[in-house]
DNA sequence: CTCTATTAGTTGCATATACAATGGTTGGTT
DNA sequence: AACCAACCATTGTATATGCAACTAATAGAG
């Protein structure tokens, strides 16, 4: 039921973030679409960021999120397609576009979170705040190592 | 530089396990790019299930890597594309293949483990066994509070 | 002021992933 | 024996991702 020896006692713990990271994203998924809000993880990620932040730049959104610039380029795509977000060149550069969102956009935003925060709920259940600090900071570490 | 207030303070560990986990796959991926091993990390992983035990069936090692079945199906296309192993259909029930590596599937283990141990002794620096036993505690946790 | 390096974004290509629906196959129940 | 439920794998469709190569625009060096 789990993997080979090596990757037991060694590797894992980068196998299982991927598990974890894959498991909540489906989880997630499930939850938006159960309660018809047409977006995924990925996308409500980025709509985090505008949600912070409106008018930002495909660049500042692909630093923030840790994306491939590519990957941005096609989540704003299908974003847009789905009426969410809007694209605006900028005059002053016009290598820039500034991504806005839609009052669709906008309006998504409390029902995500609130989304989100169940999902976050039922995955933290049973685990102290500081056992949670700890693995972050245990991430944070892994994460800088690999950067 | 990092996601908005409430993701910092409240979600943070998901889009971490997110970010860890995309950034270990990328890494391994250039690693074995680099070393002109033709493989990536998902790959890799069900290569990792067929190296502990040959002849498994779908299923199974769909199984055994929390992935659905159709991503096993079409992993598995790519891994026969490139020869590294073959479905062999089973005469005593039709509807299942057993999956069989090939010399060259073989033959990879031990490249691409080194490059994943040189990958994982990376990652792990500075930070000490008890941290990492925790760490992963607590995403098993998570993973069951989430299946 | 011009040429070049850098930056922002897109496109081509390959891979990965999941859900829904489908086609066969097996096995158990009556 | 016939039927139906359960099971294994595949295909259709949509999304996500990264690398390499490209276009366009700006900024900086000389």
């Amino acid at each position: 039921m789990q993997l080979i020896e090596f990757v037991k006692t060694n590797e894992l713990l980068s196998v299982l973030s991927g598990q974890l990271s894959a498991s909540l994203s489906r989880h997630l998924n499930r939850k938006f679409r159960a309660a018809e809000l047409e977006i995924t993880t990925e996308q409500w990620i980025v709509l985090v960021c505008l949600w912070n932040k409106d008018g930002q730049t495909q660049q500042s959104l692909s630093e923030q999120t840790s994306k491939d610039k590519t990957s941005i380029t096609r989540l704003l795509d299908t974003l847009s397609k789905h009426g969410l977000i809007e694209r605006h060149g900028d005059p002053a550069d016009r290598r820039i576009n500034k991504i806005h969102l839609t009052n669709k956009g906008h309006k998504m935003e409390e029902r995500a979170m609130q989304i989100v925060k169940e999902s976050f709920d039922q995955a933290v259940s049973g685990i102290t705040p500081k056992e949670l600090l700890d693995a972050k900071q245990v991430i944070v570490k892994l994460l800088n190592n690999i950067s």
